[in-house]
RNA sequence: GCGCCCGUAGCUCAGCUGGAUAGAGCGUUGGCCUCCGGAGCCAAAGGUCAGAGGUUCGAAUCCUCUCGGGCGCGCCA
């Protein structure tokens, strides 16, 4: 309706271009805005005033020039010049109807388009460290993530939804240790446990998994174990040299092959989980792509030999260094550091390339807004690597802050304080925690007030929108029950009827669909859907309540059936791209 | 110190990339069920858009500065 709109406008700059009535050099993307005021019509336009300086006019005189140039639309009641030269559009009574017919022809359909044309996309997202189980700051980041990759394919993007697995570093040598260290102390041995070590429950677990499986056979001495290793800091030391000399002692005593099974075992228990955990979450990848196969195909090295020859690399201190300040980032960065092992921003530089070699048109990461400051870096490297970096988009998602009972919940992964994802999941259902999600802007620090979330009666938009959906299925069988006819060619045939204050707002609501979904697909902006939803669920039970459906006249009644059940089809739709159930009941 | 994000009703947040009189929810106050589900609806009260300059026909929105809050600034990942 709005795109129809802007065609008009354009066509009539178009003709008056060709008259000479209008002297331009080029023409503006032509505007066409909601009003917020009926008064102002159902659409306003604003070009008049913006090319009135260029075209030296007066903006009402140019106004009514376009006016006049406008070609007939039966979808135009009548055009008026408002105000300091906005044109405003009044639609007609078919216009909006049409809508209605509209939505249940295309049902699931209602709201997707082809802007996309089909163009490669790829979303990468959470990407959690498999280091312990996904919490509930990784939660945001995976509904915001999938609603965004839903979102683009929606409006016709090819979409590939990716999770980048970091199964290669130095943290999950630390947690391979800290596994091997919980084993021994059910094996009986004591130790003082590293301050650095993973704590959580989930790492006793996985120990108990390999003590079930060698009982003793793999334990040694305290004493061994401790040969040679420095004071943690407690004691007065160095906890990452601690927790390295640890690493060391675990790899030397149990061997490559052993360590590695404990390395394994971890890692694949927590992956399982992680993917579990989002695939309940309704939230599904197309690929899992492991930091360690990049390094074992020589990837990694690959890309630090293109960055070697095209001279943007130099030894300082033994490190290998990327000069990254040649292309905006505050600081250079090491790659190889001095002991010879790559750093994980290496590893990164890689993966990004390997990303646009694999021909994506656009490829987004989402990321914790904390590491926001690392984005610079993986854009420089991208630039001195010959790629387009503009071809990165970096998507920030804010820390979402725990609140209980006022309070705000204290998370941290290493000492086991933290709420998981499948914990909140568990207290607030699915439906609420993608729902809360996403209702903020990402750019918008989040409280997520559990307690408030966790009620089910009151408060929680996400019920009042699935309310709406069950209110229109529970009409639709109420029709059933009473035994009448229902008909929806007639339906469409008496759409005229409706002529409610109530029903025409609900039909423009209805309209705006298409609009919001492209919005918010085209800014990565989900919460506009799920702000949209609420003033369409609002729109539905204000009709509710205000107009029996199930009327005497036929006709009357198969209209009104029809805009419900367009409006439970709109519903449907929206909250499907929030990862959102729509039940019949509740 | 430098960089990024944020500051809008008592609380939690929108505000359509510069438009017309700044909007919702919750909370507060007062109304609405012989009727399709009251998990609903209607109404009222509530604002110096953190502050100060600037850009222009027009600013919550863009620019600069100040003040507050969050997060970064590793040969960690």
């Amino acid at each position: 309706m709005k795109s129809h709109l802007q065609q008009l406008v354009s066509r009539a700059l178009e003709s008056l271009r060709e008259k000479g009535d209008l002297e331009i050099e080029n023409l503006p993307a032509v505007k066409v805005d909601r009003t917020r005021d009926r008064r102002h019509g159902d659409f306003a336009c604003n070009i008049a005033m913006v090319l009135a300086k260029a075209a030296r006019r007066r903006p009402r005189e140019l106004a009514e020039a376009i006016v006049a140039a406008l070609p007939d639309s039966d979808q135009v009641e009548r055009v008026e010049i408002a105000g300091p030269g906005f044109i405003n559009f009044f639609m007609t009574p078919v216009a909006w109807q049409r809508v209605v017919a509209s939505v249940l022809e295309q049902g699931e359909r209602f709201g997707r388009s082809e802007l996309g044309g089909g163009r490669p996309v790829q979303v990468e997202f959470v990407s959690a460290n498999p280091t312990g189980p996904l919490h509930v700051g990784h939660g945001r980041g995976a509904a915001y993530g999938a609603t965004v990759a839903d979102l683009l394919e929606a409006v016709g993007f090819r979409v590939h939804r990716e999770y980048y697995v970091n199964d290669a570093g130095r943290q999950m040598d630390i947690l391979a240790t800290s596994v091997w260290l919980r084993y021994l102390e059910l094996a009986g041995v004591e130790i003082d446990f590293p301050s650095n070590g993973y704590r959580g429950d989930y790492v006793w677990d996985i120990a108990a998994t390999l003590h079930r499986s060698h009982g003793d056979a793999w334990a040694v001495e305290g004493g061994e174990l401790m040969e040679g290793v420095p004071p943690d800091e407690p004691a007065g030391g160095d906890k990452e040299l601690h927790i390295d000399a640890l690493i060391a002692r675990a790899r030397a005593l149990l061997g490559e092959a052993r360590y590695r099974e404990v390395f394994d075992l971890a890692l694949h228990t927590i992956l399982a989980n992680i993917r579990r955990d989002l695939e309940e979450f309704g939230v599904r990848y197309d690929q899992w792509f492991s930091e360690r196969s990049l390094v074992e195909s020589g990837a990694v090295d690959r890309a630090i030999e293109r960055l070697r020859q095209s001279g943007h690399l130099y030894e300082k201190e033994g490190a290998l260094w990327f000069r990254s300040t040649d292309f905006g980032d505050e600081k250079d960065r090491v790659v190889v550091r001095e002991n010879g092992q790559k750093t994980y921003f290496a590893s990164d530089i890689a993966y990004h390339a390997d990303k646009l070699e694999r021909g994506f048109e656009r490829v987004i990461d989402v990321w914790g807004a904390d590491h926001h400051g690392y984005v610079p870096r993986v854009k420089a490297a991208l630039r001195a690597l010959g790629d387009d970096p503009s071809r990165l988009d970096v998507l920030l998602v804010q820390f979402a802050v725990l609140y209980r009972g006022g309070q705000k919940v204290q998370m941290s992964t290493r000492s086991g304080e933290f709420v998981t994802l499948r914990e909140l999941r568990e207290e607030v259902g699915n439906d609420a925690a993608r729902f809360f999600y996403v209702m903020r802007k990402c750019e918008q620090h989040m409280d997520f007030d559990l307690d408030l979330a966790k009620s089910r009666t009151n408060e929680n938009p996400v019920y009042y929108i699935q309310y709406a959906h069950a209110r229109v299925c529970s009409v639709l069988r109420q029709l059933e029950e009473k035994g009448l006819p229902r008909d929806r060619q007639e339906g469409n045939a008496h759409l005229h009827l409706l002529h409610e204050g109530h029903e025409q707002e609900l039909m423009v609501m209805l309209s705006r669909y298409p609009e919001v979904v492209e919005e918010a697909a085209l800014n990565e902006e989900p919460h506009q859907v799920a702000h949209y939803l609420r003033e369409l669920a609002n729109a539905f039970h204000t009709y509710y309540n205000a107009h029996t459906f199930l009327v005497e006249g036929a006709g009357l009644r198969d209209a009104r059936l029809n805009l419900i059940e367009a409006t439970r089809q709109v519903i449907a739709n929206g909250l499907g791209l929030l990862g959102v159930s729509a039940p019949e009941t509740m």
